[in-house]
DNA sequence: ATGGCTATGTAGCATAGA
């Protein structure tokens, strides 16, 4: 089975992209973030012809995460729970056996902002939480985006990054605690290219430029990770006219 | 050093993203 993380950076604007992508794909499970889009207006339809089940979890104007199968969801959970949150940035099921957590982090603005204070209290209770799903579930993925470069060489310009939001240590340390829950990152699973990204901002031609972060992670349990067969970022949307300022991430998992 | 783009809500900008 083939899942997939994308940041589609408003589900309204990027449904066409969306569509697409599926048809092209032909991936068993995409986790969206930031779908800025009410439970009541989303696309449910449109991805039920495109031959897709859907769960969501979504709220106006920020945030908003779903779950897109081929095959039936079950067990869901939205939020994490003993958490309280009004930002809508989690969502979990259970696809072929497989648990999936679908994760929008905060990005956490700057180091010195309350903000920050936040992404780091969000990532202690999400920590917390993992712990509980994988003793629940040994075939655990955790997608989505972290808003977290684990290291220097997911930087375009780590000097320029260093110390920044994404890129400082306490944020690293999270990423580092997660990771050892007894989880990998599947990107890492395999020999990449220099200088791949998930994330370049819209200005400046980033993008033609290379000067992105990697902050888009499919992270795996052990045993998912030992039948890991791929793991990919697809730079083909990011693209097209009126793009998603993050490229979707996906993984071929021998199931 | 600063601003650079894009999306949303809502009607001329403010907020947020990363």
């Amino acid at each position: 089975m083939i899942i997939a993380t994308w940041n589609v950076n408003s589900l309204k604007v990027r449904l066409p992209h969306l569509l697409d992508w599926l048809e092209q794909r032909q991936p068993d499970v995409v986790c969206l973030q930031e779908t800025k889009t009410e439970d009541a207006n989303f696309p449910a339809a449109a991805l039920q012809s495109a031959g897709y089940q859907v769960v969501f979890s979504g709220q106006k104007t920020y945030n908003g995460v779903a779950i897109v199968t081929r095959n039936a969801a079950g067990d869901i959970q939205a939020g994490i729970p003993g958490f309280v949150d009004e930002q809508k940035r989690v969502l979990a099921a259970t696809v072929n056996g497989v648990r999936i957590v679908c994760a929008y982090v905060p990005n956490g603005q700057a180091v010195d902002s309350d903000k920050y204070v936040y992404k780091l209290s969000w990532l202690e209770a999400f920590e917390r939480w993992l712990a509980d799903e994988l003793k629940r579930h040994p075939d655990l993925a955790v997608l989505g985006d972290y808003n977290i470069a684990p290291a220097d060489e997911d930087v375009h310009d780590p000097k320029a990054w260093e110390g920044q939001v994404l890129c400082s240590a306490p944020e690293r340390a999270a990423f580092g605690r997660i990771i050892g829950l007894g989880l990998r990152d599947g990107f890492r699973l395999f020999p990449q290219e220099a200088r791949s990204f998930s994330w370049w901002d819209y200005r400046m031609n980033a993008f033609r430029r290379k000067m992105g972060v990697r902050i888009d992670h499919i992270l795996l349990s052990h045993p998912l990770a030992a039948i890991c067969k791929r793991c990919e970022i697809d730079i083909a949307p990011r693209k097209l006219e009126r793009p998603s300022d993050h490229a979707p991430v996906m993984a071929e998992i021998a199931r």
